[in-house]
RNA sequence: GGUGGGUUGGCCGAGAGGCGAGGCAACGGACUGCAAAUCCGUGUACACGGGUUCAAAUCCCGUACCCACCUCCA
C-alpha cells in the first residue's frame, strides 16, 4: 500500500505520486508571530511534524520549509500597544513558538524562512505578475500594488468558489478601500508605506517604500526554497481562503505550477469557540505545560485525525494522559530501549492519510498483547518503533530533563529508597499497620508506590 | 447569499454496506497482606423521518441542529 493523502484541492484521498522519485518537497505556513502560541497554534505543527516524519520513514528525502509571518497589521498594531518595536516583539514571539516546538518534540524544518528576508523575493514575484497583466499599481498615488482577480479566470478554483458569490465586502479598513482597487476582491501585493507606520517596517521597492502584503509572501518564499513546483501545501483550513487561493493564484499567474497537494488541519477549538486571547492565556502551551508535560499534550494532539476537529477540555487531556502512562507503564516492565519493527497494521493506518487514531488502536493492542505476554521485549520494540515515528518516545533525548531535574531526582530516590526500606521490614514483620503508614506518607509528598515482582517501585503520581 | 465540515455508547474518539476500532471512566472477577500495575469479563452507540438492499452507523431523498470560511487568524 503506497501512502495515500487528502487532497484538499481534488477534495479526495489519492496517492502521493512525488515529482521527483525519492523526494518530497513540502511548504507550511507557519505563524504570524504576534502573540504566545496557544494549544490550538501547536496543532499545525504537530500535525505537520508528523507528516514529516513519516515522509521520512517511507525513505522521502524531505525538504520541509514552515515561514515565520513576522511583519503584519498586527504585529504593527500590538508592538505599539506594548510600547516595543515590531521586530522586538516578532522575534519575542518566534522564541516562544521555538520553545513551544521543542516542548513538543516538534522537530525544526528543514529550514525557517522568515518574511522580511524576502523582500526582493516578493517584489521580483510582484513584478511579473505586472508585466503578465495580471497586477496593477493603484491610481491613487498610495504606492499599493493589487492582484487583478479578474484578470484570472481560475480564481476561486481551490475553495471552488465563483467570484461573483464571494461577499462583496471590501477591507475592513475604510481609508484603504477608498484607495480604490478595481475590483473589491482584488488583494493587496505590495501596501505602500502609511505615515503612521514606523520607518523600520518599509523596504524599497519601484512602487515606492511600503510592505509586502501577506499572501505573496508565501508564494516568495516557496518558490526560492522549493521551485516553482513542489509537493505539498500545508496549513490550517482556515487558510484555504483567501491565503491559499490567492498564493496559488498569483503563483501560477506568474507561470508557475505552484503545489501538488493541499492538506489542511482542523482547528482545535474550546467552549465550541475558536481559541483566540480573548478566551484568556490559560490555554498558551506555556500554562498548559506547567500542568502538563509535553508529550502527554503532544500524544492528546496526535491521537486525533489531523481533519478532525477537536473541542479541547482538560478533562479529555487528562484521559489522554492517563492513556499515555499505560503505554509508558509498560515500557517501564519491559525495560527493552531498541526500537523494532513497525506491525503493519499501523503502516496502513498511517498511509492511509495518517491514521494515527486508528494508528493508536494498534499500539494499545500490542501493548495489551505484549502486557499479556511472558516476554514482552517482541512488543515493546514494536511499541517503541510506533510511538519514535509519532514523535512519542519517551526516551527521546528531546523530552530529556535538565540538569536539576537529575539531580532532584536522585535526591528524591535516595530520600524514597530508605523509606521503602523501612516498609519492606515492617512488611516483613507482617506489620502492615506500620507499612501502610510510610506509604501514605509517600503519597501524602505526591508518589506513588507500587509493589512489583522486582521490588517496590515509586513514581510522581 | 456562496463554499466546506459535522451530529457515534457515561466521556473522548475511529470507521464508512455484513464481523461492536481504540482509549478514559464504571461495575464484576483474578492477582495482592491491602493497594497499585496488569489480565479476564460486562455496554447491544451511530441526530430525526422516509427509501434502496438479503444486509445500512455506512448509499439515496428529506428534516432538524451545530460549526468553519467568504475580514487578520493554525
Amino acid at each position: 500500500m503506497t501512502f495515500r493523502l487528502y487532497d484538499t484541492a481534488t477534495r479526495e484521498v489519492r496517492d502521493f505520486v512525488p515529482l521527483e522519485e525519492g523526494k518530497a518537497g513540502l511548504y507550511v505556513c507557519g505563524l504570524t508571530v504576534q502573540s504566545e502560541p496557544h494549544v490550538g497554534h501547536v496543532r499545525s505543527g504537530v500535525n505537520f511534524d508528523v507528516l514529516q516524519r513519516w515522509l521520512r520513514h517511507l525513505g522521502y528525502q524531505v525538504t520541509f520549509i514552515r515561514n515565520v509571518t513576522d511583519i503584519d497589521d498586527k504585529i504593527l498594531a500590538k508592538s505599539a500597544d506594548q510600547g516595543l518595536e515590531w521586530y522586538e516583539l516578532a522575534y519575542r514571539m518566534t522564541r516562544e513558538l521555538e520553545r513551544a516546538y521543542d516542548a513538543l518534540n516538534v522537530a525544526p524544518p528543514t529550514y525557517e524562512p522568515a518574511a522580511t528576508g524576502h523582500i526582493p523575493e516578493m517584489v521580483v514575484l510582484i513584478q511579473e505578475l505586472i508585466e503578465r497583466g495580471h497586477a496593477y499599481v493603484a491610481a491613487d498615488g498610495s504606492g499599493d500594488v493589487y492582484f487583478d482577480v479578474r484578470s484570472w479566470p481560475q480564481y476561486g478554483e481551490l475553495t471552488r468558489q465563483k467570484v461573483d458569490d464571494m461577499e462583496a465586502a471590501g477591507d475592513a479598513d475604510p481609508q484603504e478601500t477608498a484607495r480604490r482597487k478595481r475590483d473589491p476582491r482584488d488583494f493587496a501585493l505590495w501596501k505602500g508605506k502609511k505615515e503612521t507606520e514606523p520607518a523600520t517596517a518599509a523596504w524599497p521597492s519601484p512602487w515606492g517604500s511600503g510592505r509586502p502584503g501577506w499572501h505573496i509572501e508565501c508564494s516568495a518564499m516557496a518558490g526560492k526554497y522549493l521551485g516553482p513546483a513542489f509537493d505539498i501545501h500545508g496549513g490550517g483550513v482556515d487558510l484555504r481562503f483567501p491565503h491559499h487561493e490567492n498564493e496559488q493564484a498569483q503563483s501560477r499567474a506568474a507561470g508557475r505550477p505552484f503545489a501538488s497537494y493541499w492538506m489542511h488541519n482542523a482547528w482545535i477549538t474550546t467552549a465550541g469557540e475558536k481559541m483566540s486571547k480573548s478566551l484568556g492565556n490559560s490555554l498558551t502551551i506555556p500554562a498548559v505545560l506547567q500542568r502538563y508535560r509535553g508529550i502527554e499534550l503532544r500524544f492528546y494532539v496526535v491521537s486525533a485525525h489531523y481533519r478532525s476537529h477537536v473541542e479541547f477540555s482538560f478533562e479529555a487531556l487528562d484521559e489522554a494522559a492517563a492513556g499515555f502512562r499505560r503505554i509508558e507503564n509498560f515500557l517501564d516492565r519491559a525495560g527493552v530501549t531498541e526500537p523494532g519493527e513497525l506491525p503493519q497494521a499501523f503502516v496502513d493506518a498511517m498511509n492511509d492519510d495518517l491514521g494515527t487514531p486508528a494508528a493508536m488502536a494498534v499500539l494499545f493492542d500490542v501493548v495489551r498483547d505484549g502486557n499479556r505476554a511472558e516476554d514482552p521485549a517482541p512488543q515493546a520494540a514494536q511499541v517503541l518503533a510506533m510511538l519514535d515515528v509519532l514523535g512519542l518516545n519517551p526516551a527521546d533525548s528531546a523530552w530529556g530533563a535538565d540538569g536539576d531535574d537529575q539531580r532532584l531526582t536522585d535526591a528524591v530516590d535516595a530520600l524514597v529508597t530508605g523509606l521503602l526500606e523501612q516498609r519492606a521490614q515492617a512488611r516483613a514483620d507482617k506489620d502492615f499497620a506500620t507499612a501502610d503508614a510510610i506509604r501514605d506518607r509517600i503519597k501524602a509528598a505526591g508518589i506513588e508506590v507500587e509493589d512489583t515482582p522486582d521490588g517496590p517501585k515509586w513514581s510522581l503520581a
